[in-house]
DNA sequence: ATGGTAGCGGTGCTA
């Protein structure tokens, strides 16, 4: 990851897809976002922030097109979970960054909210699909899609990471033909994105594999590697999550 | 062991 990592802002997680990067958390408005930072280093720039929580965006060296903010399917959620833009210059890839709503505690209405948000993601991923251009959804799903992705998957039976509902519900997204980029390159358990500050987690390696990028059919087929840059959650006022990146065929 | 840690924004919420 050859540049957010060591940027001063809070990015949780950021895929790398062929020179762009789909950060999730960037907890700004689009006015207070580092853009001279990323432009000087030749990134164009989409965001979709929110003051506080939540905002994603979508940076990269090639060339951006047809942003559109926002997860369709209901006009009266403000919250900045979804940015699109077409990334064009080599194979074009239509490319989504997305920050899933946590949805703890569960039940309850935060978790009524995630199941909601995941419908709607459904609905749209089933949309992307039907254009037949390459897509990439990238981000932190909070969803632990098998134990296998947990160290200690007893702990999270509760949790709305974990809760069948939850992992149903993403199973549907991958069953309309996405492909899980990471899990299909490698299938060995224990490989995680995201290790709790609290309780030594890190150090004893008691990690969760939350943060995904789903691939259609067309974007799977140029798949050449995938990868989990765990190493960085070691480094000084990481990130609780680590970059997961893809690479695509030009 | 119902805590623990971090970021934001301004002391409690969200994760």
């Amino acid at each position: 990851m050859p540049t957010a990592s060591g940027e001063h802002i809070p990015i949780s997680q950021v895929a790398e897809i062929q020179y762009s990067l789909g950060p999730q958390e960037i907890k700004s408005e689009d006015t207070n976002f580092p853009r001279e930072a990323f432009g000087d280093l030749g990134y164009n720039i989409a965001i979709n922030g929110q003051k506080g929580f939540n905002g994603v965006a979508i940076l990269s060296k090639l060339p951006l097109e047809d942003v559109t903010r926002g997860l369709p399917g209901d006009p009266g959620d403000d919250q900045a979970r979804w940015i699109e833009a077409t990334v064009t210059g080599g194979a074009t890839v239509r490319l989504c960054a997305l920050y899933l709503p946590n949805g703890n505690p569960a039940p309850g209405p935060k978790y009524d909210y995630k199941l909601a948000w995941m419908a709607r993601m459904k609905a749209r991923a089933a949309a992307l699909l039907a254009t037949e251009v390459p897509v990439v959804l990238a981000g932190d799903y909070n969803v632990i899609p098998q134990a296998e992705d947990a160290a200690r998957p007893e702990a999270w039976v509760a949790d709305a990471l974990y809760l069948p509902e939850s992992r149903a519900a993403f199973r549907r997204i991958e069953y309309l033909g996405y492909t899980d980029a990471f899990r299909a390159r490698d299938p060995r358990p224990g490989q995680y994105s995201f290790w709790d500050y609290q309780a030594g987690a890190w150090a004893r390696n008691n990690g969760i594999r939350i943060d995904h990028l789903l691939l259609s059919p067309q974007a799977a087929d140029r798949l050449v590697n995938a990868g989990i840059d765990r190493a960085v959650r070691g480094d000084d006022k990481p990130s609780d999550h680590v970059p997961v990146w893809v690479e695509l065929d030009a």
